[in-house]
DNA sequence: TGACTCATGTCAGCATTCTGACATAGATTG
DNA sequence: CAATCTATGTCAGAATGCTGACATGAGTCA
């Protein structure tokens, strides 16, 4: 079972991809009776937090292209979640907010989400918490600008 | 910036989707050059420690659904990767194996993943990734069967 | 035995995301 | 100042994965 290779049962990065996974397929659980997708979710979660994201800041912060995003965004400007200004104050970057029916919108999904966060770290101490948060950003350091 | 709700910097589902999401990038990338996805490798990876895998179990094993698996399957067979029999020599399930040319393509393939794995790790020890392994299990598991 | 449930392989259609490309605005550099 | 580089928003086409659906084989149970 374990040779030579990478075994897949003790590989922190099959884990790593199993948890993501299982925490993506939560969420969507828990999202979809609210009409939700995960990057749905994301981007209203990001625009609460930091009010006057552009779409390549929101791209990034919830991990797709910019491209992908923005067609989330104008479904989203359409269906009166999000606006924009008709033309850029500086530049081509159009600052993003939340309107109101937005921020009702979320208010729900945080709760769901919530849950399943409570759910996830069920029976972790704290500090075994703050440990897999060091390891996890050392993998994320390590791999984005090492070569 | 960390009100009452949940706050992404200091989020742990939140730094686990962007560890995953590096992770995914970063094996893409090596991939790429040999002309495999993520999923490709996987499934090779998976027919290599456990032959004779159907294509449910692969799909389970590669975190995506039974369809998709199929699709990739069919193209891997059609290039003479991987060999199914004909007939199933019990119920409908198709024990799948790898080709010696699967098995060859996988060399360079897990060469180039496991690159990526030891530099994902590194500046860690060996009890930081323990931790890191146990919490990502109980992750895992608190999300499965709890409701 | 017969009805029921469950898992499998597979086809078709749909949704989401990605890659490629373009024009443009700001920063950098010689 | 001009050229170059980088980042942005956006459109279009392609790839990938998913949901829905169907028939079929195996196990369960009364």
């Amino acid at each position: 079972m374990s040779q030579d290779g990478v075994d897949l049962e003790t590989s922190l990065g099959y884990l790593l991809k199993e948890a993501s996974s299982v925490l993506r397929a939560a969420m969507e659980e828990v999202l979809r009776p609210l009409g939700m997708s995960v990057t749905h979710y994301s981007c209203l979660e990001l625009l609460a937090q930091r009010p006057g994201l552009s779409n390549s800041e929101l791209a990034r912060g919830a991990f797709v292209t910019r491209q992908s995003m923005n067609v989330l965004l104008q479904a989203l400007e359409r269906d009166g979640y999000v606006s924009r200004p008709a033309e850029a104050p500086v530049g081509k970057v159009l600052p993003a907010r939340l309107t109101p029916r937005g921020r009702r919108s979320l208010e729900k999904a945080t709760a769901a989400v919530r849950s399943v966060e409570v759910r996830m770290l069920a029976g972790l101490s704290g500090d075994e918490q703050a440990a897999a948060f060091r390891v996890l950003r050392s993998m994320v350091h390590s791999l984005r600008d090492g070569a």
